[in-house]
RNA sequence: GGCCUCAUGGUCAAGCGGUUAAGACGUCGCCCUCUCACGGCGAAAACCGGGGUUCGAGUCCCCGUGGGGCUACCA
């Protein structure tokens, strides 16, 4: 059995979307699943939508999503270069080779002409009109220095099919295909051939690539077939959409892998969630580190239909993540969002932490969860109205004084002693421990919701801010 | 327009001829409870339509409808 290689061939055009990932991961997976090997290779053969940087954010996505690659451009291999733009010189004998062959012929038609072909619509395929030139002729023309372009020669008649993995059966008839250009007049390939000749050359057994590529695929078919190459096993991938009519796409400014670890969701869980768009374990777990993935990946679990990104749905796998995540990892996770609050580094991290890991989902919810820390103001009276307490500023009024002579003498400090004694207060004078609890907690931070009780929210203030601001919450109210 | 392809709750997604059609997210309700959250329990919610095939169809076939893709000297 030959040694499963695959690869990701992504083009450096921008930043690399939640959909190429999937890609990458997939085939990474799938060869880590058959102790194979996974190929970085980057497919730049379009000079005009190079970007600068690019590169960059290839390297570094992968890396920081863990995908590791065995071969590529930046860590060299056996079928190097593993950049296209630097195996011109690859392609255009490859491109020779497959004139000889008869599966193709060198095109000198200019651009009028062919423009000429297409009808209203720009509908209108190649004529095949050089490739009745006299080999003659082509010497000639070649010979003056004449601009040319190698075009592939489809048959007029007949149809190609091959079985995908996971759409079965494809048949296109050749009719149907145009004679694509494979070497564009600057002496470079177009994809179309480039991918073919690459992944011949770089012993690619397993190409797993997008779903747009599904009809296409006969005509590499047809140069492998030329060449008297081995095919490939395909499999293509159904699109990752943003709704039900809109790819996910960069170019609609949506999530890209970075911006999703912007906003601060789990790395793992963006991993494990994308893994999940498209296809499904045997056993139907969610939640699956990168090790478990390549497990449990596999072929048949791949899903034919196109899946819509659902943000809610990796927002809570990110939170699993954090729940289940030690103090320390979440503590370097979080420092950088805990950076950007006001609240950073006055009060005892340790304990913000803790309050803070099972109410966060996603990092960047932190700031605007603890800014109350520091932003502490006038607050509507209508804080103190609770139903079900049966508390409301009336009731502030009675038991802020009390609570506050009561926690100036509060030992220790602390959360369980804190709750005890407000407790015990609203027990000594007939209330319910909700009507003290309450008051205070909206006394202490002015909010309606805040990460923790009253009791634990005077400990994170200490005594002296609580008395403060027990003090002011009083003057809020006229006391 | 032509060609390829897809179609189970709002979303992801099991199912691969016989099931009360899983599960997860989200939503809603209840419990826990010093708010929020966590945790626990529960509910609502789906086989695109029409024809076949079959004793029996979400599952197979055809047509329609709807979606996506390709139809570039882009990948």
């Amino acid at each position: 059995m030959k040694k499963v290689r695959t690869r990701f061939a992504p083009s450096p055009t921008g930043y690399m979307h939640i959909g190429n990932l999937r890609t990458a991961l997939y085939g990474y997976l799938y060869a880590k699943k058959e102790g194979g090997e996974f190929i970085l290779r980057l497919e730049d053969t379009d000079s005009k939508r190079f970007v600068g940087g690019a590169v960059q954010i290839i390297y570094d996505t992968l890396k920081d999503a863990g995908i590791v690659y065995d071969e590529g451009p930046d860590i060299g291999g056996p079928c190097g270069p593993y950049v296209q733009s630097e195996r011109a010189a690859i392609y255009k004998e490859y491109a020779e080779r497959l004139v000889r062959l008869g599966g193709a012929y060198y095109c000198f038609c200019d651009k009028e002409r062919l423009d000429g072909l297409k009808d209203e619509n720009g509908v209108g395929r190649y004529d095949k009109h050089c490739l009745r030139l006299s080999e003659e002729e082509v010497k000639a023309k070649l010979a003056a220095g004449e601009p040319y372009v190698i075009r592939q020669n489809v048959p007029e008649e007949g149809s190609g099919s091959y079985e995908d993995m996971v759409y079965g059966k494809v048949t296109v008839e050749f009719k149907d295909i145009e004679d694509g250009i494979l070497l564009k007049s600057d002496g470079m390939p177009t994809y179309n051939f480039a991918n073919v000749v690459d992944d011949h050359l770089m012993g690619i057994t397993h190409v797993i690539r997008g779903s747009e590529y599904l009809s296409s695929t006969p005509k590499y078919n047809l140069m492998y077939d030329a060449f008297g190459w081995e095919r490939p096993v395909y499999i293509h991938l159904p699109p990752i959409m943003k709704n039900a009519h809109v790819k996910l796409s960069k170019r609609n400014g949506d999530a890209s892998y970075q911006d999703l670890v912007e906003k601060g969701y789990v790395k793992e869980a963006i991993v494990n969630y994308i893994a999940l768009l498209g296809w499904s374990p045997k056993d139907n777990r969610e939640k699956m580190s990168l090790a478990e993935l390549e497990q449990s990946f596999s072929l048949s679990g791949i899903n034919k239909s196109p899946s819509i990104f659902d943000e809610p749905k990796l927002r809570w796998l990110s939170g699993e993540y954090i729940k289940e995540m030690s103090e320390e990892a979440f503590a370097s996770l979080a420092r950088p969002f805990l950076a950007k609050s006001k609240a950073y580094g006055k009060y005892d991290e340790a304990k913000l932490l803790k309050i803070l890991k099972t109410r966060v989902e996603i990092l960047s919810e932190i700031p605007a969860k603890i800014d109350f820390l520091e932003e502490y103001g006038k607050f509507d009276e209508a804080l103190y109205y609770n139903k079900k307490m049966k508390s409301d500023a009336e009731i502030a009024k009675q038991v802020l004084p009390l609570a506050k002579a009561l926690l100036a003498g509060v030992e220790p400090f602390e959360n369980a002693s804190l709750y005890q004694a407000m407790c015990a207060l609203a027990q000594e004078n007939g209330m319910k421990n909700g009507q003290v609890l309450w008051c205070v907690r909206v006394a202490l931070t002015g909010r309606e919701n805040t990460p923790g009780g009253a009791s634990e929210m005077a400990e994170l203030l200490g005594r002296e801010r609580t008395l403060e601001r027990l003090d002011a919450a009083l003057g809020f109210l006229g006391v």
